[in-house]
DNA sequence: TAGATTGTTAATCGATTAACAATC
DNA sequence: TAGATTGTTAATCGATTAACAATC
């Protein structure tokens, strides 16, 4: 059978939301079929690059038609893994984790962040968004109960490493790391790293850029 | 004179704020000098890829030595626009830019938000972590008098285009985006996107595969 | 049919990694 | 000196873009 998945490229796996997005809204509008030049013109990007990123998902369109709309959107969601909504336990109760905690669009990506944990007195046994927030020491064994696999890390730098440690004790399988430090886990831990101060530095860098052009 | 400046690649910008942050660290604990290839051990990276994006800086290291700490943060700061701190302005104070407003590394790396927009008549008045926030249509009045240059956006996907949209009108000369969507800016606009779909895309299908493959 | 779009193979481009002389 | 590291050039790798036959 065709079940050789190729592994998909990082940059490729970037562009399938705003595909998903624009589908989706096209959706809206009662629209049945799209084609990838006209995703391309949308996105400003390459239509070839497009239908390669689709075709990753193993959706198929027809010649002079394109893709049906519908298809395409579940074509992404399963090969996202946004079919089934993943649970997933949020560390740091903060200001960020609020945030996250808050963010409507989630649910849409099949991520439902169904705990939070904090090491503070006074937010454990509050809630945060309808959701509860609990001590981190319950963290381990409700993470092992409910088999949660997705674990959100919003505390300081100070505090990441070894809320992830605790993660991996705990069985999680993936970390998604909103802290400004790289974190060490072992290579069967699935790690992606939020890094406000990478996309601050591509922003400064090209403004200070700018600013002496123009000066 | 060597003023040109050899435009830096992306990737290598993203992976300064990190050199820069272990480097902090070591003049804390009083050590003068550093190594490429000490410096690659930590993060994981190739010497010689450290090596090229310090020489891309401006950075000269002695052989058998290194590079001087001081000079090596000096640099980066400056490569990046890193030493004088910029003001901007965030619109949207909702979960997401209070958390922005509250992050206290953003200091470090020269950025400084003065004051938060929004539309919520409840909100205007208030103060978020010591700074105003004011009504969005105040915003071009006085980016121009206080010569602001950083728009950050974290209002909700259906207000994101508008607002980036004052922001240019305004004289913002670079938009550090946070919302769900793409924003349509003119090519002057310096634009950068934190997509947090884009990051969960690559976080979820690689958890998709990894259960998949255990299963 | 004519022509736009798909699917796929080839060419290009850019970033990473390897190799190595120069240096202290 | 011996040897680790720098600086730089060459080779490799991977992603993007171009080319083009197949299709409806």
């Amino acid at each position: 059978m065709s079940d050789e998945l190729k592994t998909a490229s990082i940059p490729s796996l970037r562009r399938l939301p705003a595909y998903y997005r624009f589908c989706k809204q096209l959706a809206e509008t009662g629209r049945q079929v799209v084609s990838c030049p006209h995703i391309a013109r949308e996105l400003h990007l390459d239509p070839t690059q497009v239908r390669k990123d689709l075709a990753m998902t193993g959706m198929v369109g027809k010649p002079r038609v394109g893709y049906t709309i519908g298809e395409l959107l579940a074509g992404i969601e399963g090969y996202l893994g946004w079919t089934n909504t993943t649970d997933a336990f949020l560390a740091g109760a903060g200001n960020l984790g609020a945030a996250l905690m808050g963010y409507p669009g989630f649910a849409d990506y099949g991520l439902n962040i169904v705990a939070a944990f904090d090491e503070d007195p006074a937010k454990i046994g509050t809630t945060l968004h309808g959701r509860p927030v609990l001590a981190m020491d319950r963290l381990p064994d409700l993470a092992e109960r409910m088999h949660v696999h997705i674990g959100i890390v919003t505390v300081p730098a100070s505090a990441a490493q070894s809320v992830a440690d605790l993660m991996v004790l705990s069985g999680i399988r993936a970390i998604w790391n909103f802290s400004p430090t790289r974190l060490d886990v072992p290579d069967s831990i699935i790690l992606e790293h939020v890094s406000l101060t990478a996309s601050l530095a591509v922003l400064t860098s090209r403004l200070a850029e700018s600013l002496k052009r123009s000066s």
